[in-house]
DNA sequence: AGTAGTGTTCGGCC
DNA sequence: TGGCCGAACACTAC
């Protein structure tokens, strides 16, 4: 569930909810009083990177899926819904997810322009951001969130598989073309995702992440806990260079 | 049946 | 003060 293009994919599925009123909310989450949005209309359905937010009137109510939340829509699952939005006609469902409610505008928290899957996002500044820690790690940059929102551990496998770079490679060792070739791909690859997720044939795509044997060189795939973010990545030694 | 992972936050410890 | 690390959270596919 939780990268970014599925983010958006849920955006586009609730649509038919936008501008509707919320005629009962209810639901396990102590984050807030859930009652507050019983009668509110939903202005609009947004997201940032992996955040999916809820726009009523004057607040916004942020849900945020980690490893394992889900969602259904017109209908329930077994388990406690953590928020339950009825509406007159269909409901909104979503399980074991974090959910926060936002009372400032969401353009004072938001840099939409470092989200992946935006209108608005800009390269140029995913560039400087990363020019501003030359020593970070290539794999641990892609998942900074203040950079790529949206970026996940799936896509910063694939990323560094398609641009043949070995994932513990500093930022600031990188070529400049090869970091312009990062910053391009990284949105590339998330709209590759998002069209094959639609699609259901997403783990069909995979060329490296969860792969035994490298695609390209027909030898074992080196799968390592790396980075501060010490995340699961999957590479290829031979193809993948160090900077 | 047990394990591990598409993620983030928080508290404790240097 | 701040960086680092492990725990916690909670679900389910393999």
């Amino acid at each position: 569930m939780p990268e970014g293009p599925s983010i958006v994919i849920l955006k586009e599925a609730v649509q038919a909810f936008r501008g509707k009123k919320v005629i009962a909310a209810s639901g396990s989450t102590k984050k807030f009083d859930v009652s507050r949005l019983t009668g509110k209309k939903v202005i609009d359905f947004k997201s940032w990177g992996k955040h999916f937010l809820i726009c009523f009137d004057k607040f916004t109510v942020r849900v945020h899926f980690l490893l394992f939340g889900s969602y259904r829509i017109n209908e329930q699952k077994d388990s406690t819904a953590r928020l339950h939005l009825a509406f007159t006609k269909g409901e909104l469902n979503f399980y074991a997810c974090s959910l926060a409610l936002i009372e400032t505008p969401l353009d004072d928290i938001y840099d939409w322009s470092a989200d992946v899957m935006s209108d608005t996002w800009n390269a140029g500044n995913a560039l400087k951001k990363l020019q501003k820690s030359p020593a970070t790690l290539v794999c641990d940059a892609l998942l900074d969130q203040t950079i790529f929102a949206g970026v996940g551990n799936i896509i910063k496998n694939e990323v560094l598989f398609r641009i043949r770079v070995h994932p513990e490679t500093e930022v600031g060792n990188l070529p400049l073309a090869k970091r312009k070739e990062l910053v391009k791909e990284a949105v590339q690859y998330s709209f590759d995702f998002l069209a094959w997720k639609k699609n259901f044939e997403l783990k069909k795509h995979w060329l490296i992440h969860t792969k035994q044997t490298c695609p390209r060189d027909h030898i074992p795939v080196i799968k390592k806990y790396l980075g501060k973010t010490n995340r699961r990545t999957f590479y290829c030694e031979r193809c993948q260079k160090k900077y």
